[in-house]
DNA sequence: CTTGACCCTATAGTTTGCTTCAGGGTCTAG
DNA sequence: CTAGACCCTGAAGCAAACTATAGGGTCAAG
């Protein structure tokens, strides 16, 4: 049995994080002592672990509160939970394409700037104002 | 002159938008009418435009702010935008790489995944659980 | 003269993932 | 017995960029 300021320690997070795992239905505490303390068995640092590891892979903890139901679901299987990395994985595939592209408007942007102009005639600052497609 | 709703809809805002940016100190109307409406002229337009066109190149409102206060200096040059450019640029590509360590988790997890076996067999999960580094 | 589109202010809510605060009880060492 | 570390609750605050709500004034058409 650990106090939660020890299952803190053990995943890198602190007991108000916990305490708010708690609220959102993530990581209960497997009881309370009789002065109201929460206690959690060794599972609650493994459970911990894992809403970090997904979270380090990208999954939202909405998306993690799926994949702990699932878990929990007999009836679920691994093809389940290989669905959700695969539209996660397109996801991240979408934000690395906008990102790209705007990075490409602002390479556009910086390279024709001379930087001596005064700001009055910036092109950046020009283009900015009147271009209408990227 | 035009009305903000004018402005909302040439600008592809709503009016709540306008008078937000208002708020923030991005974009203020060029005065107001006896009955308390606003207007604006077609300055403001522009500067609206301005103001989407560097959200889309993935200036926060806070960016954008300090590029309409370099357009209003008389002692800032172009290179001080060019320079605020190639900083988001180094900004984006940093989490366009964060995004690609992301996929490349999944994608190592999704790979192990057979999808037939129940869940408490998944070696994503299982992975996920007791992984330490990517 | 009323209906509907438009405008105003001020305030609160949304999302995500926490953090902080206020105010208090508990436990352990010296 | 007291100081400091630890635990509790409930509520509020933060960032970002809006969006919505409540409650009301204005304006043009028919």
């Amino acid at each position: 049995m650990f106090s939660i300021g020890e299952v803190a320690r053990q995943g890198g997070v602190t007991v108000e994080t916990l305490r708010y795992y708690e609220r959102e239905g993530l990581l209960a505490s497997s009881g309370r002592a009789s002065n109201g303390y929460r206690h959690y068995t060794a599972d609650a640092i493994r459970r911990l672990r894992f809403i970090k590891q997904a979270q380090a892979a990208g999954f939202t903890l909405g998306d993690i509160g799926e994949l702990l139901s699932l878990q929990n679901d007999p009836a679920a299987c691994c093809g389940d939970v290989r669905d959700k990395a695969v539209a996660k994985m397109a996801e991240i595939e979408k934000k690395i394409a906008a990102l790209r592209q705007m990075k490409s408007v602002l390479y556009q942007l910086a390279e024709q700037c001379l930087g001596e102009e005064p700001v009055a005639r910036c092109p950046i600052i020009d283009r900015l104002e009147t271009r209408r497609e990227s």
